[in-house]
Parts: structure tokens; C-alpha cells; sequence
DNA sequence: CTCTGTGCAAAGCGTTTGCAAACGA
DNA sequence: TCGTTTGCAAACGCTTTGCACAGAG
């Protein structure tokens, strides 16, 4: 039994080839659109349905093995669910990368100027990448 | 004259009632979302339709009088655009605050981690507001 | 007066739902 | 075998478009 039957089954959800080969192709791509994810699997599963992505991709993001990024101006994408990170954009070709950041500190500053008590950060940086500069 | 119609003229678009109307909302709500702008508006023009709603939104958010925040798990809201600021959401109510956080620290590790040249930041904190705890 | 903006209705598009057949455990 | 998942088609909801009339400049 591979990791992501296991981890398939400790949320409750069946080990089917479609999951399977989305895990993975979210393993190996990072971060991925709803449309490019279709696009890959549809090569795999010829009759693959995009019904069949979405009600994946929702119970998987219900059962929090992934996540949905917002991207600014972009569609979202979706990753493999994993230590708190932040995500960097390139505004010419659209990758999505992690970035390891600090924020405590921001953290800091924001609770004393709002009082809220913070328990979560999205941080999505845009810029250029080194390839496409 | 007032600032929007000046405004709204310097993005060339017509200074018309529903135009200003949805600035003064903006304005005053300061985050505010389709449908709760719509509901909003139509209290003033009782036969506004969403058609134009959108169409100005669309207008407003090219002309960069206004900018869409996408908020985690939530529809997004627009805002009149001013000072590079994050946000703060309330997982209990739902309010958008700003808050004035200074990223540069944030912004030279992110480069030296990724080697993109950055330029723009989109940061929303999640958490529990001063009234919901 | 001219050109843009509005409101309405219809179209468009991404996403969800219902259902019968197939499949995983 | 039993409950879950799949694929298909239809439905849905949000957003956009086309058009005739109204209104801003």
C-alpha cells in the first residue's frame, strides 16, 4: 500500500486511480490549476470527467489532505496540504512557488494594531522570476 | 465639482449617479462585497441592475480606482485603492480591517529565497476579531 | 447633439447535482 | 456484498453580452 492510499484512507476516502494519480500529479506539479489538472488526468483516464476533478477536489480540500491558493489576477490553484508557507507568483509566466518566511513578527504587529487574534497567514508575493527577467 | 466625479473623469468615465453612488459605498463601507454592494445600491436606485454593477466594477477595477482582495474561503470584496496595506479578516464575522504592516524585511528574504524580483504583496491574516471573542 | 451608460433579457461559463452503473474494501 | 465513486447530462449561479433607450457632457 503507496503513502497516498494511506493518507486517502485516514480521511475517509476511497483509494481510487483518479485520487491516486491527482495526489500525484499534485505531488510532482506543486501547485496546479482545476483546468491543467484536468488536462494532465485527462491523458491517464481518457473518460475521466471533470465532475469527477471537482468532487475530488473539494473533498479533499474539505478533508484537508489539500488546499486552495487564491492568486491575485489568476485562477486558483491547489497543493498537497503542508507546513505553514507562503507563495511566491511570477506575473509573465504564472508558476506558483513556496517560500519559507517568517512572519512572527508581522504577526505581532498586526494583533496589536487590530486586536484580532490571529491564527492564520496568506501571503502571496508577486514579482518576476529569475527566468523570466 | 466633487473628488469622484473628478475622479472618475481623470479614469475616463462618466461621472454618472450609480458611479458615485458605488464610490460613497466604497468609501464609507470601505470593503465591500458584489452582492452586499448590490444590496446596498438598490436601496437608493430601486431598479439598478447587477448588469451594472459589474460593468462599472469591471470599469473602476481597469482604471485601478478600485482593487479586488480575494479573501481565503470567502467571496472576494473591493476596495478604493490606496497605500500598499494588508488585511485582516474575522473568521467569526466576516469583517475586512486593513492593517499597516511594513514587509520590507519580509520582501529581502522572499527575494534572496526565490530570486524573483519582487513587486507586489497580497497578505490577509485570519483570526478571531475584538467583538467575536 | 453625440457618445457613453443604464437596464433588461439572454447567453456564457465554471461548478454542482442527480442518477444508474462500476468499483473498492 | 455494501457503501462509495464514477461519468454523464442536466441544473445552477455568477458574470458577461447585445441591444434599445436614457442621460452626461
Amino acid at each position: 500500500m503507496n503513502n497516498y492510499t494511506r493518507i486517502l484512507r485516514e480521511h475517509n476516502l476511497k483509494a481510487t486511480p483518479q485520487r491516486l494519480a491527482m495526489a500525484n500529479v499534485l505531488h510532482v506539479d506543486g501547485h496546479i490549476s482545476i483546468e491543467s489538472l484536468y488536462a494532465v488526468m485527462i491523458e491517464k483516464f481518457t473518460s475521466i470527467s471533470l465532475a469527477t476533478i471537482y468532487k475530488n477536489i473539494n473533498l479533499m480540500v474539505e478533508n484537508s489532505f489539500i488546499q486552495e491558493v487564491k492568486i491575485p489576477h489568476a485562477k486558483s490553484v491547489y497543493e498537497l496540504t503542508k507546513d505553514t508557507h507562503s507563495h511566491i507568483v511570477c506575473e509573465k509566466c504564472g508558476k506558483v512557488n513556496d517560500v519559507s518566511l517568517d512572519l512572527s513578527t508581522i504577526i505581532d504587529n498586526a494583533t496589536k494594531q487590530s486586536n484580532f487574534k490571529i491564527d492564520k497567514t496568506d501571503l502571496v508575493l508577486s514579482g518576476v522570476c529569475k527566468g523570466c527577467q
